[in-house]
DNA sequence: TGGTTACATAACCTCTGGGTTAAATATACT
DNA sequence: AGTATATTTAACCCAGAGGTTATGTAACCA
């Protein structure tokens, strides 16, 4: 499943430092070096962290001479958004309507219960 | 800055048993014990979890007679979709129309580079 | 050929994360 | 008061994450 990549991707974004690389990436290609350039950190961290997005699949290295170029692959964030979207209604909706929703869910699915919900299947 | 919590909830989230935990969740409040049962895990490990969901803003705890029955809370979820926002157009533009928005970028922030865009700032 | 630049790998350290079992706490039940 | 149920806390273990310095490798430059 989609899952398996799920773990691997948040791992990734869960690093300020990864995400700011991220961000910078965002507006184009940019060498090592150039990545690490603002932050007070060795060089083998800074490939550490590119290896772990590199994993994570968040972003691509070619080569060009002696420079590793790195850009955003944008596969896993989309996947991330779409992991998101199930819980959208949860910060769209106004609360009463949420409250609507979980009520009316509650009845349908177990109309005696009084304090929580019973296990449901899930998504 | 939102970002010191963008860390500690993409962290909650890099775990598949918190996920599921939160899924479960999206059908509706449930106390411990049942959110334990799909799981061959202990429930000191389950605790645990439920306590890194709520340090990361994803879950709310309450108080029934001897259940602490937990509930989806949506913020964090909220401004996890708002980074990601930042980076919808990588996966949503045609790669040719991508291709052209770095292009723009690139001539507009520098005009005789040829490798690379320099560092400019972010977001 | 030798030096410089760009980057990766190796070996190491320390701290945290996710799990365990055992014990404590809190509430309800009789 | 005494037992059962629900949940947390404590103490511990081990693997992995994130950093370091030192060393290796690859491409360019003179």
């Amino acid at each position: 499943m989609t899952n398996d990549y799920l773990s691997s991707t948040f791992a990734a974004l869960a690093d300020p430092t990864r995400r700011a690389i991220l961000a910078r990436l965002a507006s184009g290609e940019a060498p090592v070096t150039e990545l690490a350039k603002p932050f007070d950190m060795s060089m083998p961290a800074i490939s550490k962290h590119l290896k772990v997005l590199e994993r994570a699949g968040l972003i691509a290295r070619s080569r060009e001479a002696q420079w590793r170029p790195c850009r955003i692959e944008a596969g896993r964030l989309k996947e991330v958004a779409e992991w998101l979207e199930h819980y959208r209604r949860f910060w769209e909706a106004s609360f009463d309507r949420l409250d609507d929703y979980l009520r009316e869910l509650k009845t349908k699915d177990n109309p005696k219960e009084k304090k929580h919900v019973r296990k449901q299947s899930k998504n």
